[in-house]
Parts: C-alpha cells; structure tokens; sequence
DNA sequence: AATTAGTTCAAACGTTCGTTTGAAACATTC
DNA sequence: GAATGTTTCAAACGAACGTTTGAACTAATT
C-alpha cells in the first residue's frame, strides 16, 4: 500500500469527521490525531479550518456534478429527436449519487453523510458553494425536465423537483437506518437496486396528476 | 406580555440556536445571552446541555406524534368498514409536521430545522430518542399502509417509507431553499398548498408500479 | 558541500467551552 | 417576621478549541 500524501490524509480524516461530528462538532485536533499529522499541518496545506471543510466539499463534488451531466447527455445522444425518457433523466440526476453513497471504500458514504450535513448549515460560504453547484445541474436538466413533464405547472414543477432532492439527500446520507426500520429486510448495498426502487418512485411522484 | 418562565425562555433560545448552528455549534453562553437568563440556570433547570437538547426536542415531539395518530384514527373512522384513502394515511402523516412547520409563531419552523439536524447527529441518546419516536407512529401506520399498497413487496414497500420521510424532512427542514430554486415561484407560506402537493406526490411515488 | 525551498514539528498564544460553587435574592410556610 | 425551600447570580474551574510561531528536518538545485 502506498503511503498516501499529507495533504490526502487530512482530507480524509476530515471527511470522516466532519460527516460524523459535524463541521464545528470535529475539532482540528481529532482530524490530525487520526490523520497521523502534526495539528500545524492543516493550516500548511489549507490556510484554516472553514477552507479545510471548502476542499474536502470541492474533492467529490466537482467530479459527481461532471458525472450527470455526462450521462444526462448520453441519454440525450441515444433519444436523437425524441423525448428523453423521464427515467433515464431522473437515472441521470440520482444514479451518479447513489453510486457515489456506496461505493466500495465507504468514502462516498462518508461524503454523503457530510453533504447531508451541511444543507441545513448557516454558513454563507458553503451555502453558496452548494446552491452554485446545485444550480449548475440544474440548469442542464431543466429544459429536458419540462418537457418530460408537460402537465405540471411551474410551481408544482419546482415542489416536486424540491421533494425529489429530499427523497434522493436522505437515501444518500443515512444508509444505515432503512436496515432498521425494515428489520433488515431492506439492503442498501444493493446498490442498483436501490437506483431502481428510487427510480420507480420519482417517476410515479413527478407524474401524478 | 406574560413574561415566560426562565425554563421557557431556555428551551425557546436553545431551540433557535440548536436549530441554527448545531448542538456543538451552539453553546450555552449563547442560549443564555439570547434568553436573558443567567449561564448557571441551565445547569440548574436541566442539569446539562445534553439534557437540555433532549428537553427541547420532547417538548414538541410528543404533541406533533400524538396529533398525527388522533388524525389517523378519525380518517378510519370515517371510513368504517371501507379501505382508508392511501391521500388521508400520507396527509396524517405529513400533514401535522408540516402544518407545525409552517405555524404562525416561525417556532415551529426552528424546530424542524433541528429535527432535520439531529437525524445525522451520531449521539446515540438522540438517536433512541428519534427512533423510538417513530416507530410508534410507524407501528400505527403500517397496518392501514399495506392494505392501501397491496402491490408492494415488503422490501419496496419500506424503500418508499423511506423515500417519504426523505422528502417530508426536507421540505419541513428547509423552508426557505424552495423559494431560491424557484426563482420566487413556489411559496412555503402557502401551507395548505404545500400540504396538498406534498401528498400528491408521494401518493404517486408510492403507487407507481 | 552549500544553498534553498518545501514540509514537519513541539510548544505556546489567547479564547471559549461545559460545568461547579457558594453566596445573594426571592418566595413560601409556619 | 423568622425560617425554609427555591431560584438567580457573579465568579471561577480545568479542559479543549483554532491559530501562530520559529526552529528542525528533508530533498532537490547550484
């Protein structure tokens, strides 16, 4: 195994802690401690801890972001003329994500469970960081969407797409507590299964009527 | 005004500033400077700020599961011997939290925002606090589910349950966020409204086939 | 071998944290 | 109105926090 670089190691750590404490729940002194790193070492490489928390963020979610839009724009090239399907746009949306969340490492798990963290925080800068972010998909999946969805309204088109982001934030951030409350008769490492079932049930919300 | 309790005016402070930065995010000096109160009446009312937080959350906790399960129980009794509508299981459900998160007072509000914090907040008292919670509403709601949703197996039956508090979490959490997105267009004031679009889409989730 | 730039290190800085203390202030009971 | 129980108060405790410092170490360049 090779030995992972300074700059690497605090990434990670901080990631783990971070999802787990919380961004002013995990001290600099725990990250370095599991990190095996000298505690001036974070200001070295990061200048701070807000701009430790920016980098960790930045690491996952410029690729997952690049990730749909490719795929978004493959279903397009296979659909030519014709409508693309909501089920391969909705794939497009939750399936990079999802993926992501159960990876085979349990980094993307870790990230998720950050991600979902953060949304409520108040932070001004990571708030801007991740709306800016959200709004750059956005942007590429909202004319495909609507016309996939002619019969909604833009007001219940922007509810629904909002009750989407929450079905699709909770099954990514909490992997653990669909096992318990279905006494293990759910299991989220069956990744593409669960793609599907999310999938299913987008679909069927987007659409009613 | 009635001047409220010193043991009122922490929980309110300790709700607000819990809700906003977290529960390491958020110390005492705070609660007590918000809430006009001396930095030792917290230890003195609750004994910790663990304590504390677990105060906060039963104080609305316990009414919101109650009022669901009395909404739940006079829709069966409407239907008498018929099926229940799946629209009036979804609306018992989403129905009280969100009508309690959008209350006139915006207390309601801050405690949602909380709710959704603590989901991802690894302590495990909060977390048998939560879970226990639920359960109790779920083991009511089980039974009038599964006649409703006959087509679902087990294992995708509990995959929309959790679908469903993904979306309902969020939107309760996070009240402000939909108004971003839309541009304006979609309005959480709207209670009744939101309401009704919520459980229209869910209902459509759950349904889909 | 000397110089340099990049990196790591132990130690300390001043703050802020949750919690404790014991006296003061208040309310209630006899 | 003295005695009792309850609540508030200012002050302090040690521990942990983010950040800074300057010296020590490493590895490449001259």
């Amino acid at each position: 195994m090779a030995k992972r670089s300074t700059k690497d190691r605090i990434l990670d750590a901080a990631e783990a802690l971070f999802a787990l404490n919380g961004s002013s729940g995990a001290s600099l002194r725990a990250i370095t401690r599991r990190a095996k790193v000298n505690l001036a070492a974070v200001h070295y490489h990061f200048g701070s801890k807000d701009r430790l928390l920016e980098a960790v963020l930045a690491r996952r979610l410029l690729p997952l972001n690049a990730e749909r839009i490719r795929r978004l724009e493959t279903y397009q090239k296979e659909a030519g003329r014709k409508k693309v399907r909501l089920e391969n746009i909705i794939e497009a949306m939750v399936g990079p994500a999802l993926r992501l969340s159960r990876d085979e490492n349990k980094r993307g798990r870790i990230f998720m469970r950050l991600l979902g963290r953060l949304v409520l925080e108040p932070d001004a800068r990571i708030q801007n960081l991740l709306t800016g972010q959200f709004e750059t998909v956005l942007k590429k999946f909202m004319p495909l969407l609507t016309v996939a969805l002619p019969h909604l309204s833009p007001e219940d088109f922007f509810w629904r797409l909002h009750f989407l982001v929450g079905s699709m934030a909770h099954t990514m951030a909490d992997s653990e507590r669909i096992r318990l409350i279905s006494g293990g008769m759910c299991d989220p490492d069956d990744t593409e299964g669960t793609v599907q079932c999310l999938v299913t049930f987008l679909c069927g919300g987007l659409r009613a009527k």
